[in-house]
DNA sequence: AATGAATGAGGATTCATTCAT
DNA sequence: GATGAATGAATCCTCATTCAT
């Protein structure tokens, strides 16, 4: 990026701004005093201000980064062999990474057109449109809804889980925001957790074997990508 | 209510602050300066003070009201004949009444318990409750939703919508977030406009026929509760 | 007075004012709401107004009665059979009267002249100045005090009781500030309660008597004012 | 102090917050504004804060550092040769430190335990003690009061100096006070300055020598402490 | 290039005083 | 005359942004 300082030190600092900006932000969203997330990078207040001009530009560039990572995983799900999991794990992703995270909601809830760090809007949509299409194609999706009905949803399935904090009903809004993208005949009545269990990742039903350990994933892949997201998340705080 | 002053100008003041308070309030969320609802309600701060001890306090009664006509909504509906379009209705102009009111969206996600004016909260949990046990008997609300996931998909409802605007699909995302509530067999497949068109009211198809004037409500109880509706919003603004 | 007004509900409330001035000045000083005075008064602030100019006058008012009646204590001893008794005596319930009541010890240290209620100051010093010449007559006082240091002294003594509070002192402070103004070879040794007694009323040491019930007044003249002044405290507040 | 800033800029902005906070505290108690305070430093509110995090504080900075020029004066007296002189030397230098100083005065009679400059309290009520106890030892103040007593009658004397304005007297009240403290036999009658002259350090009586210019103090030391007194007064304002 | 100090407008709240009812 | 509602200046404190070191 041209934002990217010379120096070393320089190039250190801003990833710190970056982290702690991020972790500020995520926790108590925009209203968190500059002072503070100065202090948590370990830097004096003016040195944030010559990486970014303005406290609501060195939000933008948090969400930013956070939004191009969620746009990697989405293109990195181009192509995958089960369009319908793809679909509805990586909407069961975002959800996941951005609910506690007033910040990321905001974001995406907002248009974040007219950001100078140009593009991640438009390639967000694009990826998930690309995602979409395909579910729909494979008849995992109902045909009637567009991309901007799918991130819609995904911001109200944000605030649905946030404002539901029911302990161990984590990610259950979420399901049953799914659910509402699902053709009829798809759609499982399995939302109870006691007729059956649901893949963490995609949101299919997980058929009980009589015997043996009871699956958590749909499949493989399911779990893997759940390993994954798990080093991923103790990485990025 | 005991807080309603005795002289004349001072409840027409009170009347001014609360209306000023929900505009503000429905605007910009509780941010708002104290100062700005005092000006637009064309009094000076301590008569806000002197009405409300806190801004908190404004902002609670304000919520408390809205949140009272929404209740009397509910309760009105107890025994309605047709639980559906009543529990569908219901949630719809719940929505319609919250989303682009920051402060009603806020008291809907947060806990409302703790408000002095006591048992809003309580009231509008059993009220709701009632619609939705009698859809659900009447098999058109899945049975494996309770009243707080209907409550928080309320809540994800409004931020759709709010995250949705796009010219003539005002009403889109909440008809998308009822249908995660259908059981199966009952979904629409007519979101898309083209393919189809649904009661604003209820949520139910309209066949469309052949000749005439379109159809625009379901049925004469719908179209008699829209026109209601329209002019009790015309009148709270 | 010519203050007092002619109705007979108008003079009630004005002494309803004083009285709850009075208590409220007592216990917060100047600081307290003029709005809490009138409710504790039962009449609205504008009420308040009428009958005074400002707070201050309220305050000045409120702080005139008060000493009115000290002076009229003071007068009242002009003449009485133990010089020394009076002025020792009225030396301590000026102290024990303004002690806990910050606007009747800001009075007395501030000047008072400039008040309109005219000549409270002055009375007061005319009738502690008679107490103080004749006590120093019979050489109960020395003489190189004159009455503005007896004054100054009675203020510090105020400040000293309050600074001192130790559960069963009370009036320890007075004694020793008294102490000051005894010439030398009056002074008692005694100021710690195992060495002896001392009357409550006047500072003389009582002898202890051999057998009998331990002597509290140093005299039936003490004994008596203890106990009109007991009363006159429950009727005051 | 561990809080003095590392900029020189900024560490002459501390001593001038404090120089003016003084100032100010002592003209007229807690209750100047925090904006008159800053505006004598010639700094923005804003810089107070920074130094300070509330006015309370600020206050107890500005009250604790003056205790412990106090405390200091009376742990340099510790081991005095002369007991009285030390003793009644330093219970007029504290009235007249505090004398005009409505922060330090309150400071004295309020408790100031729950401070968190820890200990100033404790260390002048000890500092206090070692030398009360040493001048009692010395036949120089009477047995029966103790450290407490002592202090309260400072308090005390602070205000009957303020009380008494009166242009030349200046410390006069003092000397009564500090007449209250002496045992029978070592009272001075000679409070009227026409009937002699007393030591303004020490209190002690001095006699008038019939020739020579007339002795302002007892002993060559007394005017040594009076000397450095002034220049210490001098410096800190 | 970094630091962290300074700024000062702005926001919530209080209260003496005035004034419509 | 009484009431209590309205006013708005004053006060404490916060925080985005600028700037001297």
């Amino acid at each position: 990026m041209s934002n990217a300082p010379r120096r070393a030190d320089a190039r250190r600092n801003r990833e710190r701004i970056l982290q702690a900006a991020f972790e500020a932000f995520a926790a108590d969203g925009r209203l968190v005093p500059l002072d503070d997330i100065a202090r948590r990078a370990g830097v004096g207040a003016g040195t944030v201000y010559r990486n970014f001009p303005t406290k609501e530009a060195l939000f933008r560039a948090v969400v930013t980064t956070r939004i191009e990572q969620i746009v990697e995983d989405a293109e990195a799900l181009r192509d995958a062999d089960d369009p319908a999991g793809a679909f509805y794990g990586f909407f069961a992703r975002v959800v996941e990474r951005a609910m506690y995270n007033h910040a990321l909601c905001d974001a995406l809830a907002d248009d974040l057109s007219g950001f100078d760090t140009c593009g991640v809007d438009d390639r967000f949509t694009a990826g998930l449109g690309v995602l979409l299409r395909r579910a729909q194609a494979a008849g995992a999706v109902r045909s009637d809804v567009d991309v901007q009905d799918v991130r819609a949803l995904m911001v109200g399935a944000m605030h649905m889980e946030r404002a539901h904090r029911r302990e161990g009903r984590r990610g259950r809004m979420t399901l049953l925001a799914s659910d509402a993208l699902r053709p009829t005949t798809k759609r499982n009545e399995t939302l109870d957790p006691r007729n059956g269990t649901r893949c963490e990742i995609c949101g299919n039903p997980i058929t009980p074997a009589p015997t043996g350990r009871p699956a958590r994933y749909c499949s493989a892949s399911c779990r893997q990508k759940a390993h994954r997201r798990k080093q991923a998340a103790a990485k990025s705080g």
